[in-house]
RNA sequence: GGGCGAGUGGCGGAAUGGCAGACGCGCUAGACUUAGGAUCUAGUGUAGCAAUACGUGAGAGUUCAAGUCUCUCCUCGCCCA
């Protein structure tokens, strides 16, 4: 059931068009937020026409529509229930059936009106309308497809060359006329709406020209007929703010019988929610109509006895500007400070889940763009880049599927007992690492306790090489270090990973799944280096190899340090890397690489047959094309599937592969 | 019904048009151990003893070369109606 109430608004849609525009202006958000949005901002462009009412020369309906290249189509106009137009336009012989009709639709939610499936209803309503373009006479129609809070309330039925109209027209037997046809012929029977552009017929002066043009056309002789007007209508409401809840911000206004709606003074906010006696009931009025005490207040501008408003706020207020009183949370005198406010915005990288694409994320940049008319804060957009990160997931039992982790689903997973068990950093380190952070996530216990023994890996690699009274915390890497070829190897892939790991970790990428999986490889690398330099149990190592592992391991920290921050700040201060105690690896420099210690002295070359791996071969790196082919060619296996066959061409992805074409 | 996204081993997932399956989980075998749900070593896409063949939802196309680009279809998810 449905009931009217007078409630407030915040007038959104006056920036609508500032906010579908300035998505342009957001090159680091994800498109398909940006696309959300664009849709559900839902701006469309058309034209009001007006319809004459039949014998009354000075009524007319204006109806909008995004189609006026159908207008000489039109075989009846509709009224949405709500339409006050109903009752002035309702003929006595039909006003029965009519009351009957608005009475059950009334009783309908927009979405149940709005199912395009649905058999369609409504009544005629006893009155005629005429066609400003050709005179038709057609009949007025009420139905509850129609919304009053969309356009005008009333819409033109066009039924060859719209869906729902083609449903309504089939369902009473109104005519169907075509006036665009995708050849400029008639077509013999038309099965469904055609919706496409195409020629104009049946149009007068229009026939013979394209319907995209037809249309403006037809807009500039409405406008010089005095028979209608550009127009452009948006999918987007204003924003209901209003809320009968005890639990939320009170809308500072009062309600005087002299004065009308008055605001409450400044020096009178904020207005704080009654304590005492509040009962919540769930029934009936706000609980805080209730609240005699609370309610009764002066007038703030004459002082005569006056009502306070009841309604709270939307929480989405609150979140709509919370990061900016962020840049300024202690100040005591006004919600944020210019200069604060102004120094820190717009948000660099803001993360948030995709069930905000829409509501929140909209209403934040609509609070931003507000207060940037008052000058209150200058950026236009409050956040520069967006990560919409994905939902934590985990099988429920009682679906028995894997679903969006929450109380009701009784699959939430409680931290505290985990942290208990295998810490924060491991619980951190497996929601970096199962999935990328824009997709959906799926709690794993296994999963999670294997971050907990890479960590435990982690620990004993560095703690047992610093007991052994290896570690150098300064190590110096320069041409007077002499490696073997794993210490070779060894160098080179920490390159690599440092490589490898900070392009992850950047805005463009967040790739931290990736990320972790090159420290766990380097962690594997550091392992099996240190076996194969430990004789009869003993670890042996030169100067020069100590200081290899020690930076090695000191870089390792560095790269892990902001996905495990606990375990790797013990691990540099047990390490001595750090100066005292009160340094942190969390304030040290990001490690370094240099990019010709990341290229590789020898290659494996793919060498290929019609694009079909037949053999591979180690070579120096930096061969030329002619090189390449030679090794191609000499290539055993490569001759055996040659076999004689002339070669076509050779191709050469210099130190990846060589494919030869037979 | 519309819009958007995604389909890759037993599982989560890697892969600037250039060796599909990095890394991890799980599993298998072994070592160590009083013990193991600890640790270490090796193996692990499918079929096959093997050489090899086949493999990224299905089908077509572009290309010397397609998980990746284009088209058609199927399934699932999210948002909207």
């Amino acid at each position: 059931m449905q009931r009217l109430m007078d409630q407030w608004f915040l007038k959104i849609t006056a920036f609508a068009d500032l906010l579908l525009d300035d998505l342009n202006l957001l090159a680091g958000w994800p498109e398909r937020v940006k696309i959300m949005q664009r849709n559900w901002i839902g701006k469309s462009e058309g034209a009001e026409l007006y319809f004459t009412v039949e014998g009354q020369p000075s009524k007319t309906i204006a109806v909008f529509t995004t189609r006026p290249d159908t207008v000489f189509g039109v075989s009846y106009l509709v009224l949405a229930p709500e339409n006050p137009l109903v009752q002035e336009l309702t003929t006595r012989e039909c006003s029965g059936s009519v009351k009957d009709y608005i009475e059950q639709a009334i009783h309908k939610t927009e979405l149940e009106r709005l199912v395009t499936e649905k058999v369609k209803t409504g009544v005629f309503i006893g009155s005629n309308v005429i066609n400003p373009f050709n005179g038709a006479i057609v009949p007025i129609w009420v139905s509850d497809y129609v919304l009053m809070s969309y356009g005008t309330g009333a819409v033109m039925g066009v039924p060859a060359h719209d869906e729902r109209d083609f449903e309504f027209a089939k369902a009473f037997k109104l005519p169907v006329k075509e006036v665009i046809s995708p050849t400029g012929q008639p077509s013999t029977k038309l099965l469904a709406a055609y919706l496409e552009p195409g020629v104009m017929i049946h149009s007068g002066q229009f026939d013979g020209l394209a319907s995209n043009t037809a249309k403006q056309q037809i807009i500039d002789w409405a406008v010089k007929n005095q028979a209608g007007s550009p127009a452009t209508q948006y999918r987007l409401r204003d924003w209901l703010i209003s809320r009968q809840r005890y639990w939320g911000c009170p809308i500072p206004l009062i309600h005087c019988q002299r004065c009308g709606v008055v605001p409450v003074s400044e020096n009178e906010l904020p207005i704080e929610l009654p304590i005492a006696g509040v009962e919540l009931t769930g029934f009936g009025s706000s609980p805080l109509a209730r609240q005699e005490s609370w309610v009764n207040v002066t007038c703030s501008q004459c002082g005569t006895a006056a009502r306070r408003e009841t309604d709270t706020m939307d929480t989405f207020i609150d979140s709509s500007w919370y990061f900016l009183r962020y840049t300024d949370a202690e100040n005591c005198q006004t919600p944020f400070s210019l200069d604060k406010v102004n120094y820190w915005m717009p948000i660099d990288q803001y993360v948030g889940g995709i069930e905000h694409a829409i509501l929140h994320l909209l209403y934040a940049r609509f609070f931003t763009k507000a207060l940037s008319a008052l000058g209150l804060v200058n950026c236009h957009e409050p956040f520069a880049n967006l990560l919409s990160q994905g939902m934590v997931t985990k099988y429920s039992p009682t679906s028995g599927r894997t679903e969006k982790m929450s109380k009701s689903r009784g699959n939430v997973v409680g931290t505290t007992d985990f942290f208990k068990r295998y810490g924060a950093d491991a619980a951190r380190l497996f929601t970096l690492f199962a999935a990328p952070p824009a997709q959906e996530l799926e709690w794993s216990e296994e999963g999670a306790i294997g971050q907990f023994r890479f960590l435990g890996r982690l620990w004993r690699l560095v703690t047992d090489f610093v007991d052994k009274g290896l570690m150098e915390p300064e190590p110096i890497i320069d041409n007077t270090t002499h490696l073997d070829l794993s210490g070779k190897l060894l160098l080179r892939l920490t390159h690599k990973t440092i490589k490898a790991v900070t392009k992850d970790l950047s805005p463009e990428c967040y790739g931290f799944n990736t990320a972790i999986a090159r420290s766990m490889e380097l962690v594997n690398a550091l392992y099996k280096y240190l076996a194969e330099k430990t004789v009869s149990n003993k670890l042996v190592l030169s100067q020069s190899e100590k200081n290899l592992v020690s930076w090695s391991i000191k870089n390792l920290l560095l790269l892990l340090a902001p996905m495990a921050p606990h375990i790797t700040e013990e691990l540099w201060h047990r390490s001595g890397c750090a100066k005292n105690l009160n340094d942190s690896i969390h304030i040290s420099p990001w490690p370094q690489y240099e990019d010709l210690l990341t290229l590789d002295e020898q290659i494996e070359l793919v060498l290929q047959v019609n694009g079909k791996v037949v053999s591979k071969v180690t070579a120096a790196r930096g061969l030329t094309q002619m090189q390449a082919q030679q090794l191609a060619l000499d290539d055993s296996k490569i001759q055996g599937k040659i076999n004689g066959q002339s070669v076509h061409k050779i191709i050469v992805v210099p130190d990846k592969l060589v494919n030869v074409v037979i």
